[in-house]
DNA sequence: TTGTACGCGTTATCAA
DNA sequence: TTGATAACGCGTACAA
């Protein structure tokens, strides 16, 4: 490293002391306007850069958050990142980032190491997080840092949920399937993570309520492999031929779930129609576009990081938020 | 915040010195062995949690590197913040990652914030950052920090540039359609990133090379939106409706030019063949599914990074590599 | 308005 | 093998 230069050196170089040095960089009121000029001249000519390791000891506040997330590739909460990284930025704090894979004890291993680092508040992205093992990390590891887990719920003191209806979600996609006249429709998702379960449940909901008579198909598939999502919906159409609708738990199976459709020769809408969820970008641009249900990332991402740093400044703030789905109707339906 | 506590509060309880404890924590050789299982004991009891600030102010390193990347949502660097994250961390490594948008001002701001957080290392993600501000920013901020650049160029002694020969993966691509008789090619990028550029030239080159007498065609969409992506298809079939393929210069454009082509009614390949770039994994569950170039995200990613860590380790390395691509062909040519 | 002196939690040097 | 003690760079009462 080059001698990185601390205030005392520029202080030497301004015939301060290094107090001075410090109220100029922090904006101090009461400091005579020439000495702070002439601090400031010094600065920029040593090229002089604060150290964020002593300041963060000194003052007991790293001005940090941490961002944890089971696998950036994959989920559609890569977006989510972005907009709480960048809301957090706009209020000063800087970002950890940690892909912790699926595993709990992986994930309370990283609970930990944000502890250790004195992040400020946590955001966890995604259901994947709900666990105990995640819960009882955060207990003793940093019972007094607000957490706040997206599309997730977590019991504990500092720990604030904001989820997405992804149940009521689910269920009015139902809803507009059997009043286009959809009578055998299949629910198919990807591993059963709590989030998942929640659409199931509204998947169950809404055959019970508007489908008379209406069996329930459910398909889980274990495996993310994209071979095994169209291999899950050529099988599903193979077994059940009476199938005239799918819903998929997220953009991603439902396209590869209309690449195999669209190999199959199976017209869609006509013969089968397709709901996705997540509102991803691909799903306007798939062929046929596809219906989804937007479970409103966004808005879940600001509200839980502003959530965060309204627990930072004192407020009271609920424990469990959650905001309706939309439903946005393409041609796949 | 919970008091936490110190060394010195474990070092009281264990009847040692806070010495001692930070040997045992440090794993040092020379400490007595019932010593050591005493401190540890008490740690464990104690919930105690080392202080990373303080830790990095002795030690002068923090263990932390920064990952800097234009937009998280829209750009298929991401999948490579996650390959860069996952190496880092095997390493030992934390890393801060931050949005910095694609204005070169607000770059180099963050270039400075990452020198004031004193990580060891950054990765640049994307040719976004191939331009004189950062570098400049690097020179001054962090001369001595190395600093890996994917897919880009930069000049200066302490930054590694990794990229892909995207140039000749388009050349080839032009070769392929050429040898199976497509005689009106046209290029269609979105904004010209110098990573975009490289892909341009391949297509001139290609041009040049393997199809006599064909006129090039290139198009750039300065716009973001996905609509203007189609526009522009719509537009170039309709300009110049002899166009029997058009390459794209990434996958995301290429998708949505797939759809527009659908909705106009055009089939492809048979009228039109379409090569997309990135190889991303929509490509294989389009319809028809994408031909794509293959830049090598994973390998540069990697590089990158190891590449930073050889430099760490006082290892002499080379300031630019590139490595080759492949072109996987799938339905749509 | 400025400077002195101490503390933040660790590591590292030196003696013991 | 252990324990004082001095850094690390900065913020901040307190005194001046």
């Amino acid at each position: 490293m080059a001698q990185d230069s601390t205030i005392y050196d520029i202080a030497e170089k301004a015939g301060v002391s290094a107090s001075t040095v410090s109220r100029v960089i922090n904006n101090y009121p009461y400091v005579n306007k020439e000495t702070r000029a002439k601090v400031l001249r010094v600065i920029a000519e040593s090229n002089y850069i604060q150290n964020d390791s002593a300041r963060s000891l000194a003052t007991q506040s790293t001005k940090m958050a941490g961002i944890l997330i089971a696998d950036v590739r994959t989920t559609h909460h890569t977006e989510g990142v972005y907009y709480v990284e960048h809301e957090f930025s706009k209020n000063g704090y800087s970002c950890l980032i940690y892909n912790t894979g699926t595993d709990s004890e992986q994930q309370a291993k990283y609970i930990q190491i944000l502890s250790q680092k004195k992040v400020e508040a946590v955001v966890l992205m995604g259901s994947v997080f709900q666990n105990v093992t995640v819960q009882n990390a955060i207990m003793i590891c940093m019972p007094d840092t607000p957490v706040a887990i997206c599309n997730g719920y977590l019991d504990g003191p500092n720990i604030y949920g904001v989820t997405s209806d992804e149940r009521g979600g689910v269920m009015n996609a139902v809803k507009l399937l059997a009043d286009k006249g959809r009578r055998n429709i299949a629910f198919l998702t990807n591993k059963l993570t709590p989030s998942n379960q929640n659409k199931v449940d509204g998947f169950n909901d809404g055959l019970k309520l508007y489908v008379k008579g209406g069996k329930e198909e459910v398909v889980e598939i274990q495996s993310g492999e994209v071979s095994d999502y169209e291999e899950a919906t050529r099988r599903l159409i193979q077994t059940r031929p009476e199938t005239d609708a799918i819903i998929f738990s997220e953009d991603y199976v439902a396209i590869a779930g209309l690449h195999a459709l669209y190999e199959m020769g199976i017209s869609v809408p006509d013969q089968v129609a397709v709901v996705g969820m997540n509102n991803s970008r691909y799903a306007q641009i798939s062929n046929p576009a596809l219906t989804s249900i937007d479970n409103m990332l966004y808005d879940t991402s600001l509200i839980a990081v502003r959530n965060l740093l309204e627990v930072l400044k004192g407020e009271r703030v609920n424990h469990r938020m959650s905001i309706g789905t939309n439903i946005v109707e393409r041609s796949s339906t």
